[in-house]
RNA sequence: GGGGCGAUGGCGGAAUUGGUAGACGCGUCGGUCUUAGGAACCGAUAGAGCAAUCUGUGAAGGUUCGAGUCCUUUUCGCCCUACCA
């Protein structure tokens, strides 16, 4: 007996691999295609547990579908732009470039060690010229459809980073990356469109039938529709103000209109600017506004005016305007109205500052005495209090009304209102892709030609200076077109747009002229299987959805609307976490188990105390370096492991225990496979063996149907419980004939999951031209079943018998069997329920 | 505050979608072999009980011949989102 060599056995097949091109695809109408796609890197240095993971379940796809005869195109690149690449070259004195170019050689090298089935030739990193040029023309394409545009806006600042962020990108308040808090601040920067395809990027989910539920929500969530009314309110004061307009979605409670309220910059507050109680006011919201604790209690203030609004339908009614810290600038127009008795922020505010409180809704189940007392009432009832509006019923039909009214009186109008915000893509960083854009002394823009493309990031340049490294390079950032001088834009764009068309250039990576040619997009696109973590939910596929849209508008060359059409989300990869009796984290390397107990290594007295388990990261030293596991255990394991504890969309713990189990059990599957060749070349002629093929085809059943259910885990345990079966079996004489055909199909299922030792054993018995197994139907059929036998619906036995009995016969039985019949002796069958070949439900 | 997901042995998780609950793995216990084992192999392992049996899928009801699965109520946990008018 050998014991299996991973190290060489895996060394050999990624250099055949290699060597032969084995996944190079070329497009081919003539083939059936498949686009398996997972989200690329980030070229951060070395691979982690979470690319192992999400680069294992998509190979094991890939691999599946090529076996099944598919034209796979399964690509891998670098997500290279980016501030970490500018960080570390700011601290060691690097280039980006280099720092980017030695991380993705080891980051390949790593990937490979994997043994992914990737097509290499058509790898691409974001940070190639030949990659952004492309970019470049997609930017100046959309800038001709009139989908980018530039304006002054208020922007997410992140002091730490010293760039702008996007909505989606502050987080509590937060810069998603740095963690500073995010400040407001005021520049002219670009923006995509994305807002113009609100209703389509909405109605668009509908369609995608195969992503989460939860990730088509959370987008839905984010686009943020909503159906009320633009209401024009008059102003009465001595302010030139004659009228504000406010949305909302509920304009048939109107009559319970208390304040208005608006936003510190709304277009108003510029009267108030030499007034010292609003700017501390101002100052006081900004505050206010930023801490978590001030958002999670809501605490609203207010600033009143000397302003008062008209309520539009009682033009008796004159209320109080006020600025108010909860009310956004950017949604709807900056302006709320109050109607305290059914909005509970507006019932906080209006208790604070003594305002009234008029009840305008009843609940169905109160009568039209009901008044809110001690919080609003939001739900549903009849409208009251409310002149020719009482009676309707709210909230549908009150809303829809009331619009009416409005418009025929002209002082309002229905609206459908958008949380969705364009998405600023100027960031101030030197390590990103060029904005084609330069302005003359006037800061008039003139897109660069597309005849100079690209506009390439100048190289070697001192990164350890305030602000934007680019602004800093006159020689660059002068240009003359057409014989005038301008300047350079030296904002760069946001990485997200890299990686909103990366799967585009994969279908043609070395085509020079575009971003990708026709005939390669047709075929290949759309991406057939994306994979990847659920935290870009929202970022990522939202913006990749616009950018397939902005291509698609006013092109009829190109209609891809949705470039995913599937979709998974893998769970991450988690581990125990400890901490030495100091409290201080502590790595599983330095970790000694003795007798079920943990010490640190280095003091073996020191007992460390076990956290729970969390996703790995570096801060709580729970990681565990794929790099050696791959050299301990080998790649295979490895990837047995990553996919067999939990389903692949929850989170997977990670443990010694499991990793080591994995290699034994590759060891023990060698160790079968040297019995079964033992027994191949024995030639028998004789006898053959049903069970074995009847096994076959239920694992192979089994192993389908979990394939295409991503249920990886259970693919997992079938290919124990097959061990199992298979070296029991194999002890058995008559087994040997059929032994190897079936065997071979048992291989073949195991590619996907353990190339290196599947290909190596099915090289052995010379098996070529693999295919993926198809079970066979009439296989399938068992001689023999058991039936469940309950008396009053509790189970008190099995009958093991031929399919298809009659309930008579089967009843015959039962009643024959000592143990069940005592049940039933002596007593009135009332009713039987029998459901052929599975059960029989006696009723006493 | 809003939205989503979930709760099954000591642990990770199965259960053909209403029909044998706990597959498979980890861990634990017992055994064989061994100089030894933290190796390999064999066996046991939801709980209670000597047993026959009984009880068991967060809790309480309900539908059903039959519920982990469907319905109602409820508790807890996780994730997302957050003053969106």
């Amino acid at each position: 007996m050998s014991r299996y060599n991973f190290k060489s056995v895996e060394t050999k097949w990624q250099n055949y691999w290699e060597k032969n091109k084995s996944f190079k695809v070329k497009t081919d109408p003539s083939k059936k295609k498949f686009y398996c796609l997972e989200m690329f890197p980030y070229p951060s240095g070395k691979i982690h547990m979470g690319h192992v993971r999400n680069y294992t379940i998509g190979d094991v796809l890939a691999r599946y579908k090529s076996l099944q005869g598919y034209n796979v195109l399964h690509p891998m690149g670098w997500d290279s732009f980016g501030m970490p690449a500018e960080n570390a070259a700011k601290q060691n004195n690097l280039d980006p470039k280099k720092w980017t170019e030695t991380n993705v050689l080891n980051m390949r090298t790593q990937l490979k060690k994997l043994g992914l089935s990737i097509d290499w030739d058509r790898e691409i990193s974001t940070c190639n010229k030949d990659y952004y040029k492309h970019q470049q023309a997609f930017f100046l394409e959309l800038f001709e459809k009139k989908l980018v545009y530039r304006k002054e806006n208020y922007v997410n600042w992140d002091p730490i980073d010293e760039t702008v962020l996007a909505n989606e990108q502050v987080i509590d308040g937060k810069g998603w990356r740095s963690g500073a808090i995010v400040e407001r601040k005021k520049l002219s920067q670009w923006f995509f469109n994305i807002s113009k395809f609100s209703q389509e990027l909405l109605d668009g989910l509908e369609k995608l039938d195969s992503w989460p539920n939860k990730v088509k929500t959370m987008q839905k969530n984010w686009i943020g529709k909503s159906f009320g009314c633009e209401i024009d309110f008059k102003i009465e004061g001595d302010l030139p103000i004659k009228n504000i307009k406010c949305f909302t979605t509920r304009p048939d409670t109107l009559f319970g209109f208390s304040f208005l309220a608006l936003s510190i910059d709304h277009e108003v507050s510029k009267f108030f600017s030499n007034d010292e109680d609003f700017l501390r006011f101002k100052n006081e919201c900004s505050k206010t506004g930023t801490t978590e604790e001030a958002i999670a209690v809501g605490d609203k203030i207010g600033f009143k005016t000397n302003l008062e609004a008209i309520n539009p339908l009682d033009p008796k009614q004159k209320v109080p305007v006020y600025f108010a810290n909860f009310v956004l600038m950017d949604y709807g127009f900056g302006a709320v109205f109050g109607c305290p008795a059914h909005d509970q922020r507006d019932f906080d505010f209006a208790k604070k500052y003594n305002l009234k409180i008029k009840t305008v809704v009843r609940p169905i189940d109160k009568d039209e005495k009901f008044t809110v007392s001690d919080q609003a009432y939001p739900g549903p009832g009849i409208i009251i209090n409310s002149d020719f509006l009482n009676g309707l019923s709210a909230p549908e039909n009150s809303i829809l009304e009331t619009i009416k009214i409005l418009e025929k009186k002209k002082l309002g109008k229905k609206q459908i209102n958008f949380r969705l915000k364009d998405w600023g893509v100027s960031r101030q960083r030197y390590w990103g892709c060029p904005i084609p854009i330069a302005y003359d002394e006037n800061g008039k823009v003139y897109p660069i030609p597309k005849s100079m493309l690209p506009v390439e990031l100048p190289e070697n340049i001192n990164l350890n200076i305030k602000g934007n490294p680019l602004d800093s390079q006159n020689n660059w950032r002068e240009i003359n077109i057409d014989g005038k001088k301008l300047f350079r834009e030296t904002d760069t764009l946001d990485t997200f747009v890299c990686s909103s068309w990366y799967y585009l250039r994969f279908c043609s990576p070395t085509e020079t002229k575009y971003g990708f040619k026709k005939e390669d997009i047709d075929y290949w696109m759309p991406v057939d299987q994306y994979i990847g973590g659920v935290e870009h939910a929202i970022l990522h596929l939202l913006y990749s959805r616009f950018f397939m849209r902005a291509l698609s508008h006013d092109n009829n060359n190109f209609n891809i609307l949705e470039p995913f059409s599937g979709l998974f989300t893998q769970g991450m990869v988690c581990h125990e976490t400890y901490k030495d009796p100091d409290n201080n984290w502590v790595s599983p390397d330095e970790i000694e188990n003795i007798n079920g107990k943990k010490y640190l290594k280095k003091n073996k007295s020191k007992l460390v105390s076990v956290g729970p388990s969390e996703s790995m990261s570096k801060s709580k030293k729970n990681t565990i370096d794929p790099e050696n596991i791959i050299s301990n255990y080998g790649a295979d394991s490895a990837r047995l492991f990553i996919l067999s504890d939990s389903p692949p969309e929850k989170d997977v713990q990670w443990s010694e225990e499991g990793i080591i189990s994995s290699f034994k059990f590759i060891q023990k599957l060698w160790k079968l496979n040297e019995k079964v060749i033992d027994e191949i070349n024995k030639n028998h002629n004789t006898d053959i063996d049903d069970e074995i093929m009847k096994y076959t085809n239920k694992y192979l059943k089994k192993v389908h149907n979990n394939l295409e259910s991503f249920s990886y885990n259970k693919i997992i345990a079938n290919l124990y419980e097959m061990y199992s079966f298979l070296n029991k079996q194999i002890e058995k004489a008559y087994t040997k004939r059929t032994l190897i055909e079936n065997y071979k199909k048992i291989l073949i299922t195991m590619t996907p999951i353990l190339p290196h030792f599947a290909n190596e054993c099915l090289s052995i018995i010379k098996a070529e031209n693999l295919k993926w197994p198809e079970y066979d139907v009439s296989m399938l059929k068992e001689d023999n079943i058991n039936i469940v036998i309950q008396i009053n619906g509790k189970k008190r036995g099995l009958v093991q018998t031929m399919p298809n009995i009659s309930e008579e016969k089967l009843l015959e039985i039962v009643k024959n069997d000592e143990k069940m019949n005592k049940y039933f002796e002596q007593k009135n069958i009332k009713k039987k329920i029998y459901i052929k070949d599975k059960l029989l439900n006696i009723i006493i």
